[in-house]
RNA sequence: CGGGGUGUAGCGCAGCCUGGUAGCGCGCUUGCUUUGGGAGCAAGAUGUCGCGAGUUCAAAUCUCGCCACCCCGACCA
């Protein structure tokens, strides 16, 4: 291929819209261009890459046995509101009706309409198993499109569903594709984990995240080094080790005027924030409650609902109902409501907590003293240090996108729809189902984040949009370089390198700029120079220094590469 | 949806407060020079100033309404 021929369309300067990396990227590589909030064009370099990653993804699906189809993308209301979806999926999913004023939705996945396929053609145990999957576009309407094709509302995902006639046969291809999903990111060359995950509103009984690793992530994943635990925050069991010791302090009333903060409270008292106690004020069908958490530690919503049911934050006006006292020195002593202890509070003894007056704070506070033994709750977020639940070292926590997740399903979709069949001994049973996710498109964006620099992209070579450019320098001045610019091309593109000729009339200056930018990973320059001793200088997109490669073993040289 | 912000040339922005000829940089076109890391000079082209009302002799600028987009919070590939 040759630039002149091709569709690069690179900036110098970002786009305002843009405000994390790989969207600025993106952006000034030409691979996208938005259309819409959270909806985006895929130029042709762009499509390159997404259709590298799509093809990983197929390769190595298939090889696990799994069968490529397509649904429809618009999918009748009826099948949503069969499964309970039309009520239970919210406004993320987009509807809207056809000229007869039949309900029509926009497909955010495909669980309904391969549900339906399989009551209809898998009605014998010796049908199965079978796992279908598709690699098509995807609407959510999402709350709040961001980061360009990171969160986008239109969107590439890969999902495969699997039918089984029993679990072990289901847990059997779980992990089979908890391997092939290792298998494709470990191909495609991205640092990432595979954490437990929360199963959230698919249901299920078992799910695991694959995220890459990447500061920019929207998740924290906690995992052990010294184990294979790893789990998303959200999930991530706190573990206590320590023990409470017996009081030492007697409690006493501390004035702290305008220290409505634990970090505040502790500078203010020249103490440990981990001596401090914050209480968070929650209503859970109309009951106030009281969760306590240490200091240095943050509330995890989603364990506490778990614990004590779905609850939302409570207001100012029912904090002081509640408790004579205004938000920021609220705290447990003498408080006539529910209280739940986080399991690191449970284990203070001599804290600091809020005073339920205004101004006042209560230092040397103990349970089962001062105040009743608190009901005791896993409810916050891990921390860099925290013991591992496995009992085997140390939790470290990273930030990571979520580019893939696998569940399983069970008989969530098969009961509802009645995907049935006939087992060996002719009795009618749910088929128990798998399903699982990658967001192709996602993986673009995540690749990025993972690999750029202050030049640009640095793609993996796996899904790079060109393997390698061929950047002659004086091609429209010097025939020479010109000729051996055509036959390299020629040759390369013969030994299979999918190689791109710059062969634009520009500086070179502007020619590597645009080169490194777009991220391919390798870069051949030819120039009457190094033609002159039979060289070419070849130089990798991480490297620091060019060196000299003979023309001759070039074709050789980067099928290596 | 709640909170904050922005809409002026393809992109990045100034002008708006204090109403009066729409500007700068990049990009684009042409010419000359230049040619190993986003060149220089010269000449050009490109605008419903987001949309609609209102105020005014006069609106990019003031007022109101609408729309779009971005950023921060509850979700997900």
């Amino acid at each position: 291929m040759k630039t002149s021929k091709f569709f690069i369309a690179t900036l110098k300067e970002v786009p305002a819209e843009a405000e994390i990396v790989s969207h600025r990227l993106m952006l000034r590589a030409s691979l996208i261009r938005r259309l819409a909030a959270g909806i985006y064009t895929w130029l042709p370099l762009g499509l390159r890459v997404l259709r590298k990653v799509e093809a990983v993804v197929r390769e190595e699906m298939n090889r696990a046995g799994a069968l490529e189809l397509a649904m429809p993308v618009v999918q009748p209301g009826e099948l949503w509101q069969e499964s309970g979806r039309w009520q239970a999926y919210g406004p993320e999913l987009l509807r809207f009706k056809d000229r007869h004023e039949r309900d029509f939705v926009l497909q955010p996945t495909s669980e309904e309409v391969v549900t339906e396929l399989a009551r209809g053609e898998l009605k014998s145990y010796r049908r199965l198993p079978v796992h279908l999957y598709q690699i098509q576009t995807k609407f959510r309407d999402e709350r709040r499109p961001r980061f360009g094709i990171m969160r986008g509302r239109e969107f590439v995902m890969k999902d495969g569903y699997s039918f089984h006639a029993d679990y072990a046969d289901l847990e059997r291809e779980y992990r089979c594709m908890h391997d092939t999903y290792t298998r494709i990111f470990t191909r495609l060359g991205l640092e990432f984990r595979a954490v437990a995950a929360d199963t959230g509103a698919i249901g299920g009984t078992g799910s695991h995240e694959f995220h890459v690793l990447a500061a920019s992530g929207e998740d924290a994943i906690a995992f052990c080094p010294q184990s294979d635990y790893a789990a998303n925050v959200e999930l991530a069991e706190a573990v206590e080790t320590g023990n409470r010791l017996s009081p030492r302090e007697e409690m006493k009333r501390i004035p702290t005027p305008g220290k409505t903060k634990c970090e505040d409270v502790a500078e203010l008292l020249k103490i440990e924030l981990k001596r401090t106690v914050k209480a968070v004020a929650v209503m859970r069908d109309g009951a106030f409650h009281l969760l306590l958490i240490r200091g240095d530690h943050d509330l995890n919503e989603i364990k506490a609902q778990k614990a004590i049911g779905a609850f939302r934050f409570a207001t100012e006006a029912e904090i002081q109902q509640a408790l004579k006292c205004k938000a920021g020195y609220i705290g447990p002593v003498g408080a006539p409501v529910d209280i739940v202890a986080d399991r690191a509070v449970a284990a203070m003894s001599d804290f600091v907590c809020g005073a339920n007056e205004e101004g006042f704070h209560l230092a040397g506070v103990n349970f089962g003293r001062d105040l009743q033994e608190p009901r005791v709750e896993d409810i916050r977020n891990v921390v860099a240090g925290d013991p591992s639940p496995d009992g085997k070292g140390s939790l470290q926590v990273v930030r990571g996108i979520e580019v893939g997740h696998i569940f399983q399903l069970r008989t969530k979709y098969s009961k509802a729809l009645g995907a049935l069949f006939l087992d060996e001994k002719g009795e009618s049973r749910p088929m128990e189902m798998g399903c699982y996710g990658i967001g192709v498109t996602r993986v673009v964006a995540a690749a990025i984040e993972q690999n750029h620099d202050a030049r640009g992209i640095a793609f993996p070579a796996p899904m790079a949009p060109f393997a390698a450019c061929l950047v002659p320098i004086g091609y429209h001045k010097s025939p020479a370089v010109r000729e051996a610019a055509e036959r390299l091309h020629q040759e390369l593109a013969a030994a299979g390198v999918d190689v791109l000729m710059d062969d634009r009339d520009e500086r070179p200056g502007v020619l590597f700029a645009d080169m490194d930018l777009i991220g391919i990973p390798h870069r051949v320059v030819l120039s009457e120079r190094g033609l002159a001793a039979g060289t070419a200088e070849y130089k990798g997109r991480r490297d620091d220094k060019p060196r000299d490669v003979a023309l001759a073993d070039l074709a050789a040289f980067l099928k290596e590469a």
